[in-house]
DNA sequence: AAGACTCGCAACCGCCGAGCA
DNA sequence: CTGCTCGGCGGTTGCGAGTCT
């Protein structure tokens, strides 16, 4: 089949940003008429546009329930969570927050989301942690040639070098936020949508959460946030995944969990369902075993810790990298 | 002060699937 | 079954505003 455009070309219709004018003209309409054909709308409000800015412009803009303003901390993590579990599938996640479009969570995760998590480490088209050697010796390229710094710790310009240095912090990284997933993972089951550690802590009721887990959590979550947090915003255009098709199967199977959860929203007769494995928190386990795995290790060991604090994480070397 | 650069976001483009004749 | 139309979606672009040099 092959590509129709949605209004002739040799029509002549205005494009780019909409007028007060004409924004009045179509909210006229649609309110008196209703949209049940976007073809015909622009011709009976008087509008030189073509029916599908017309639709974009109300559904993105002019729509009455359109909510305006910053996204909360809430809508963050929810779409946060929404996309490790969906993707880019923005009208999805965009169903689930009320007065928000597909196309404003689009932008959001794009230009503030990507940032956050890159800055923390996580591949943000997988959240993973960031662990491919060919993006590392790209980053290290982009960040020594950018701030025309710190040459020196390009080991002599050897990039590959430099860049098992990264690859070895970040694995350094990955395990401590493996720990952390291990210890939210069975806290954040019984709702995909839960955002709030601190609610999953009180309404969780077929778990045993120990002050003492609580406790070594935030401990871990801290560290891992203080190692992460010097990374700066990295303007990475390379992929990091680097098995496509493990990726997909594990996105497929997160999928039909999703649906089950979206249908079982949907339908008010509610049953409690368990959603063990079912969400993976901001951070993705690396595959669908650790995932696993992950459920297992429930009881926190202080001796690790202590040996990641040891032989892991030193902060000095990223402050070195990013002054 | 001004030109270069970066960022955020509204809007557009092109593809796809559903529905219909 | 086939071809056409429309609405919806995700990716991309372009422009204005802000920041940097």
């Amino acid at each position: 089949m092959g590509r129709y455009p949605c209004c002739k070309v040799d029509e002549d219709l205005k494009k780019g940003p909409w007028t007060s004018e004409e924004d009045e003209k179509l909210m006229d309409f649609i309110s008196k008429n209703g949209h049940t054909n976007w073809q015909l709308i622009p011709k009976k409000a008087g509008l030189n546009r073509c029916g599908k800015s017309c639709r974009l412009r109300w559904t993105n803009y002019l729509r009455p329930d359109i909510k305006r303003g910053e996204f909360s901390i809430e809508e963050e993590e929810i779409i946060i969570n929404l996309h490790s579990l969906l993707g880019n599938k923005w009208s999805r996640i965009a169903a689930h927050l009320p007065g928000r479009t597909d196309n404003e969570i689009k932008n959001f995760y794009n230009t503030h989301l990507r940032k956050k998590l890159l800055r923390l480490g996580i591949d943000p088209r997988t959240h993973k942690p960031i662990s491919d050697l060919n993006l590392l010796i790209n980053l290290s390229h982009q960040f020594t040639s950018k701030h025309n710094i710190n040459h020196h710790l390009m080991n002599n310009n050897n990039p590959l070098a430099y860049a098992l240095k990264l690859q070895a912090q970040v694995t350094e990284i990955a395990k401590i936020q493996q720990l952390v997933h291990s210890l939210f993972t069975p806290i954040n089951i019984n709702n995909p949508l839960s955002t709030n550690f601190h609610e999953n802590f009180a309404t969780s009721s077929s778990h045993v959460i120990t002050n003492n887990v609580a406790t070594n959590t935030q401990f871990l979550n801290s560290l891992l946030v203080n190692s992460c947090g010097n990374i700066p915003n990295l303007d990475n255009s390379t992929s990091c995944i680097s098995n496509s098709s493990e990726l997909s199967n594990y996105q497929s199977e997160l999928n039909s969990k999703v649906d089950n959860f979206e249908g079982l929203s949907n339908n008010s007769s509610k049953t409690q369902v368990d959603y063990n494995n079912s969400l993976p928190s901001l951070i993705a386990p690396s595959s669908p075993d650790q995932a696993n795995d992950a459920h297992v290790n429930q009881d926190y060991d202080p001796n690790t810790l202590s040996q990641l604090n040891h032989e892991g994480i030193d902060d000095s070397f990223w402050n070195d990298i990013f002054p």
